[in-house]
DNA sequence: AGCGGATGTACAG
DNA sequence: TGTACCTCCGCTT
């Protein structure tokens, strides 16, 4: 489920959780042993998310690393990647099922961490490092917008490489990305710098406005009312990925708007969905 | 029971 | 551009 509204939501979840309580940490997987022993009886401080970018911050520095000041925060960098999960529950913890890369455990609750991409510790200034390489972040306060019309406005690239690109856009995947092209009627192959500047902000107030919706709800929904299923005379439709969409992974089936065949083609490695009609060059 | 694909990234060549 | 990573789940047998 990982887009940037699923690593937001977590950064929220796990300080509702652990924030302000002392944690205690392990790898039973094996994986990041000497990372969850720092972390074992520290206090939870503060959580972030920017973009698919998950930090759990703790109390103190921690020994044999390059922060100047000995002292500060750390934080455990989280990237779900494409199957990466966390699971919570609560109560004392059970003994842990399947391979959990690390177990947080607090009063009341516990967290599982499975199958990330990485899951590592670091220091203030590497946290701020990960940050700088990314663009802006639709569900940030701190995102400037123009900074990603700057990269966008001046490449050949695709619109649809360009939205998945994290350091010009941080957060959004394969699913908004369609979504939000389609609701916008944009051909996924116009090149970045053909778009208007109407078009960009149009873009990326949607996302911003679907992402947080996403965070509330813990999945993506795109479907508008004026367009729902229901209004087109068809049976509402939940999608495998839990919420209901125009595009995502209804290749060969009726646009919920037209009625024309969804398309699909591979672009950058991932399966790229959209409507030949509502989206035409 | 086994296969293949998935909301992602990083590295090799 | 391809492949590895590494976990789950739905689909096929």
């Amino acid at each position: 489920m990982p887009e940037g509204h699923t690593i937001h939501r977590l950064a929220q979840d796990c300080l509702e959780r652990f924030g302000g309580r002392t944690v205690r940490a392990a790898s039973p997987q094996g994986r990041f042993t000497d990372g969850a022993a720092l972390l074992d009886g520290r206090l939870m401080s503060d959580t972030d998310a920017h973009g698919k970018h998950l930090f759990l911050g703790f109390d103190g520095g921690f020994p044999a690393h390059d922060c100047d000041h000995g002292c500060g925060t750390s934080w455990v960098h989280v990237h779900l990647g494409l199957y990466g999960k966390f699971s919570f529950g609560t109560g004392p913890a059970p003994a842990p099922v399947g391979q959990v890369r690390l177990r947080l455990a607090g009063p009341g609750h516990y967290a599982d961490l499975r199958g990330p991409t990485r899951c590592e510790l670091l220091s203030d200034p590497e946290k701020r490092a990960v940050e700088r390489r990314l663009g802006p972040d639709p569900l940030r306060d701190d995102a400037d917008p123009a900074r990603a019309w700057a990269r966008v406005s001046r490449s050949r690239t695709t619109i649809a490489a360009l939205l998945m690109d994290q350091k010009t856009v941080a957060g959004v995947g394969n699913v908004y990305r369609a979504e939000v092209l389609f609701r916008h009627g944009i051909d996924p192959y116009r090149p970045g710098r053909d778009l208007r500047r109407s078009e960009w902000d149009a873009l990326w107030a949607d996302l911003a406005g679907l992402m947080r919706e996403g965070v509330r709800n813990n999945r993506i929904d795109t479907v508008r009312p004026r367009h729902t299923p229901e209004a087109m005379g068809r049976a509402p439709r939940v999608d495998d990925h839990g919420g209901e969409v125009y595009v995502y992974r209804r290749a060969g089936r009726a646009c919920h708007v037209c009625g024309a065949a969804v398309r699909s083609a591979g672009l950058a490695a991932r399966n790229l969905f959209w409507c030949p009609t509502c989206q035409a060059a």
